[in-house]
DNA sequence: CAAATTTGCCTAAAGTCTTTAGGCATCTGC
DNA sequence: GCAGATGCCTAAAGACTTTAGGCAAATTTG
């Protein structure tokens, strides 16, 4: 009876790896288990259930990428940092597309305060100092750009824009130009959304 | 052994029901049996397993999308009509969050080719006529439009924006009014997006 | 209208995944 | 080196999926 040295942080790295190897769905404690050559019910010392290795997995990827949004906001601003923030989710989800459809799991609010949820809101918010928002513009502008960082990696994922031309990547940049100049100009509230708030 | 009459339209209508009750991820050959008061074994007949019941929902799900889409957008141009098709899918997904859920699964080219999603595309690209755009930028704006739709919406579901000023309405309706100001005034290519292109 | 055929739902069974309970071997600290 | 804690195990029950084969009800046909 050799013990592999299970821990919950191990099991979270792994269950991230075949994540990204077969899809988050089908991610699933058993095969966990295969993968460490150990039985099943070993698994449910470290972890307390099949949801619960998910949630795990998807804080991991929240992590992964705040660190990463963290470093290439670094030292830039502006379109600057748009962009270099916009890529850093386009290239995480490309690169590790199961981990990208964890971060997307539906966590309890108090899982949710104890993510890095709060990060990447704050890191979205720092994007705009480099341009002229204020409250409360600066939060729709927050909740635009999310939107579409999520929105346009997700359809691509999806291959929602693949074998059709332009290329996919040309519309990124077109997209992020068009962000860019809309942030520099962002209209006053129209007389029509005016009266519905 | 009387017969209740299943065949695979009422089983896609019941599971669309089903997803909207307890979220398309639960969504189960046997919860459905158990609804009909029927074995599970006999649903095989009209389906040919779990993910097939999955995809028939999900069409099931973009085909009402389109219909409400096709409705919103008669009569209407410009702004206005932006306005009610960027509704038609919030409030489809407010209304049926397991069906809008269902809608976002991956089809395989052959299903995607089948579904109402060129329908989808169609109207997208309708909504521009009101805005004074040539191709490329035409596609590119209306895979903007799509990921901002599905991005807001699927974050808005996912409980991003609530418990947070402003409401989320106000919100919607300053990044309709954003999106109208973007493409009344779509940018040039930048020179930076030149090059990377 | 009755016989033949098709169709619809059934029983049975095997495979997989989840989860809990309880046990023994292996580490750790004194 | 011993006592206790810890780690992985066996065992077992419950749920979902899927296939194979059967009987009865519906439909077609003469």
């Amino acid at each position: 009876m050799v013990r592999v040295g299970l821990t919950t942080e191990r099991l979270a790295q792994a269950g991230a790896e075949l994540a990204d190897e077969v899809g988050f769905e089908q991610v699933t404690v058993s095969e966990l288990a295969r993968r460490f050559d150990v039985k099943v019910a070993s698994l449910y010392s470290h972890v307390k259930n099949s949801q619960d290795l998910k949630t795990k997995i998807a804080l991991l990827a929240l992590e992964e990428l705040a660190d990463r949004g963290a470093a290439a906001l670094a030292g830039r601003a502006g379109k600057d940092a748009l962009t270099a923030f916009a890529n850093v989710y386009r290239d995480y989800a490309r690169e590790h597309p199961g981990r990208y459809a964890a971060a997307q799991l539906r966590l309890t609010p108090e899982e949710a305060a104890a993510s890095a949820g709060g990060r990447h809101a704050q890191m979205t918010r720092a994007i705009l100092r480099g341009y002229d928002l204020t409250e409360p513009d600066q939060t729709h502008a927050v909740r635009l750009l999310g939107s579409v960082f999520h929105g346009y990696v997700s359809l691509e994922l999806g291959g929602g824009f693949s074998h059709s031309s332009p290329d996919s990547q040309e519309t990124w940049s077109r997209v992020l130009d068009a962000l860019d100049a809309l942030l520099r100009n962002w209209p006053a509230q129209s007389a029509q959304s005016a009266q519905s708030a």
